[in-house]
DNA sequence: CTGTGACTGGAAGTCCGTG
DNA sequence: CCACGGACTTCCAGTCACA
């Protein structure tokens, strides 16, 4: 579970169906990513982080950390 | 090609094959990421980045250019 | 609105022959 | 000895459909 993603969300208002299509992947990929079970590349990292306004190296410095930023 | 990484294996004065091992994947491999023909995972390149010892977010800054830091 | 299993195209990574 | 690159296999990012 990558709960450093979903609080970053839901501190935005954002589902996570509005969260997929700012960042262009399907709202089911999404989910997977949000529940741990994928990893993204770096480019739909990037397009996540931009999405929801964070730096997308956190994906892959903070695994599943619940580091928030 | 990514002239960056090729400058930066020969600074340090190591052939692909040492580089190659350094980092855990085959010559081959090696090889085709310096070249651009393939793209390493993000876990590689962080193997790669350590080996070489640059960041290795520069695999994803800047992908081709010819910046060596 | 969200969770998840099944599926698939394409890319990661290797092997091996060549220059 | 060192590097290039085609051919191949394996695996997983990303989607669809259903719950």
């Amino acid at each position: 579970m990558r709960m450093w993603l979903k609080e970053i969300r839901l501190q935005k208002n954002l589902t996570q169906e509005q969260t997929a299509f700012k960042s262009n992947i399907s709202r089911s990929y999404y989910t997977h990513i949000e529940s741990g079970v994928k990893k993204p590349t770096v480019e739909t990292a990037k397009d996540i982080a931009f999405a929801l306004e964070f730096k997308w190296t956190n994906f892959f410095e903070s695994q599943c950390s619940l580091k928030e930023q």
